[in-house]
DNA sequence: GCCGTTTTCGGCCCGACTGTTTTCAGTCG
């Protein structure tokens, strides 16, 4: 029973409840503790014996307490399949579909017998679907559309997709509607969040249906969801979904806060504005009219208007996660946030020595280019699994080449390094002595990923013992939804790794590349608490996969990082006096040159 | 169901769009 178990099972019995009619509030709070179950960075069932621990997280009582408790001790829950069995099958898989609700579902489950989706187009397309009340032809018809939008895109997708193509739509529109102004990608892609569900589009006009207009007639849209005179929803031929909001210029900063989240950020805020005697909606802030005054709509062209007329410092979005951020803001406590241009160096780069695409002198020309001080060339070790990794022999060939490359690249420094195997029992792939021969080595986990937990655990703590070991790269291995597949954790004590590390003055690796995000955000958070330090790296095997960086750096503020958190914000002789230290003393923020 | 230097009880955020209706339900963000 894994968080994400939970949290479906959590987000399954508030909708019941609200099919039952049950209180909002104790629904929301169902979903609200669904949340918190899969942003969780550790496995909850792992600290399911500790009422306590359960109650400290914020949203989960004693009763929610109790119930993961249940799920993690016997792998169901009674309360969830009583809930489950007063009401017909498949009603849950209806209620996925966009533009279905609980009306619709119960009417179409019981009425229509229907039970699964590919009933429900059966029944649209036989025509039965739109006799239900209120629904009829133009909303099955949307609803259908919705179906195979959905089957074109299974699943979330990650940042590293929907980032460049909000941005590749965005220029697009602002080609075919030169009215359009302030066009921003909101959401959760702005929150730098792994993935997202779909793409949000802000932008403001003097002529907004103008705009919708000829957002729906764009080339890449193959379908149009729906269209109004303020919004927009269109499927692109990739199968992205994107939606587009647009606004007058003074609503501007309210909108874009409102549709940049998360929903519980936007929540929080309208509580604080209403303790304040204020209402905040996405045009803007009202006075409470619960006397007799109409309520002047106060606006706001930015977001930081908005947050400084609550009292509040801007908040970066990728903070607004609902993680004490507010409190923070309210205290002056804010963290000054790591930003793209504090990144001096790269130091995962492979070359077509090992998997990469090109020569390590390609390599090392595109991260100049990208304007980077140095960069460390780190194929892989010759370890089972890995392909083409590097022996002994070649591996000194491979620092030669690293030197020679350096004298003729003018203008960048390039260390030597390796990407070594963590072996199943621990050891690495290169002795001692040949490792000493390395500017920087990253250790990791390639094979073996079934290990159990102590075992796991104590492997990465083997590795960080070595004094040879700069850093471990993608700690948990997981791979995010890339549109083909993703891979599951694997599974460590992360207490104790990210006590061993700040201990040994091992960095953790935040890997860059879109797929992995491994460190994830969760991670970080919970590692900087424990004193580690992060390099942020692309692990690229190409030019254009130097480009990720901002991936890591996004991944990093969402984990509340600043430059001193981070060793590759030091200039290039700084960083390379960090490395000259005994690695037991690489602890501590690192200073930050202003 | 959660939570508390206003409360262990009584609070808990806000609005738009669409299509179906003949004044508004249902759904979504």
């Amino acid at each position: 029973m894994d968080n994400s178990d939970i949290a479906r099972i959590f987000s399954d019995i508030a909708t019941l409840l609200q099919l039952k009619g049950e209180a909002v509030f104790k629904t929301r709070a169902y979903q609200r503790a669904a949340e918190i179950a899969a942003e969780y960075p550790g496995e909850l069932s792992a600290i399911a014996d500790d009422l306590d621990e359960l109650k400290s997280i914020p949203g989960i009582g004693d009763a929610l307490a109790k119930k993961i408790q249940e799920l993690s001790g016997s792998g169901r829950l009674e309360y969830y399949e009583d809930l489950k069995s007063e009401f017909p099958a498949g009603l849950l898989t209806l209620l996925e579909v966009p533009g279905i609700g609980p009306k619709t579902a119960l009417r179409a489950s019981e009425q229509l017998d229907i039970h699964s989706v590919e009933g429900l187009e059966a029944a649209i397309e036989a025509g039965e679907f739109e006799k239900l009340p209120r629904v009829g032809h133009k909303n099955a018809q949307s609803i259908l559309r919705h179906i195979r939008s959905q089957r074109r895109q299974s699943d979330r997708i990650m940042l590293g997709l929907a980032l460049p193509a909000a941005e590749e739509i965005s220029g697009r529109l602002a080609e075919a509607c030169p009215d359009a102004s302030n066009i921003t990608v909101a959401g959760s892609s702005r929150r730098m969040k792994e993935s997202v569900g779909d793409i949000d589009l802000l932008c403001t006009s003097d002529d907004p249906p103008a705009v919708t207009k000829a957002f729906a007639a764009l080339d890449d849209v193959i379908d149009v969801l729906g269209q109004g005179d303020t919004k927009a929803s269109v499927v692109l031929k990739s199968g992205l979904q994107v939606d587009l909001r647009v606004t007058e210029s003074r609503y501007f900063g309210a909108l874009l806060l409102y549709f940049t989240g998360s929903k519980q950020h936007g929540i929080n805020l309208r509580a604080r504005a209403q303790s304040m005697g204020l209402s905040l909606n996405e045009y803007g802030l009202t006075s409470d009219s619960s006397s007799d005054s109409t309520g002047e709509l106060e606006t706001f062209d930015t977001e930081a208007g908005v947050y400084e007329r609550l009292g509040l410092p801007f908040i970066p979005p990728e903070l607004r996660e609902d993680h004490g951020e507010i409190e923070a803001a309210e205290d002056g406590l804010l963290p000054n946030l790591l930003i793209g241009p504090d990144i001096k160096g790269d130091l995962h780069v492979h070359s077509d020595w090992s998997d990469g695409r090109v020569p390590i002198k390609e390599m090392v020309v595109a991260a100049r280019e990208l304007g980077l001080e140095y960069v460390a060339i780190t194929d892989h070790s010759a370890g089972r699994g890995v392909a083409n990794g590097l022996s002994v022999e070649r591996l000194r060939a491979h620092n030669a080449e690293i030197e020679r490359v350096e004298a003729e690249v003018a203008g960048i420094r390039v260390l030597k390094g390796s990407e070594v195997d963590i072996r199943a029992d621990g050891a690495l792939d290169y002795t001692d002595e040949v490792l000493s021969e390395l500017d920087i080595v990253i250790a990791s986990v390639h094979s073996a990923m079934g290990q159990e937990r102590a075992v796991m655990t104590e492997r990465v703590i083997a590795a960080m013992r070595n004094p040879h070991v700069t850093a471990i790269g993608h700690l948990t291995t997981r791979l995010v939804f890339d549109g083909v597949r993703s891979r599951e954790p694997v599974d460590l004590d992360l207490d104790a790794v990210f006590r061993a590390a700040a201990d040994t003055g091992t960095l953790l690796e935040i890997n860059a590349s879109p797929k992995r995000l491994d460190l994830r955000d969760a991670h970080v958070m919970q590692a900087r608490k424990a004193g580690v330090l992060f390099l942020i790296d692309t692990d690229a095997h190409r030019p254009s996969g130097l480009s990720f960086m901002r991936y890591g750096v996004g991944t990093a503020r969402r984990g509340w990082c600043e430059a001193r958190d981070v060793v590759n914000t030091m200039d290039a002789r700084a960083f390379d006096e960090f490395l000259a230290l005994p690695k037991e003393r690489r602890t501590g923020k690192i200073a930050v040159r202003t």
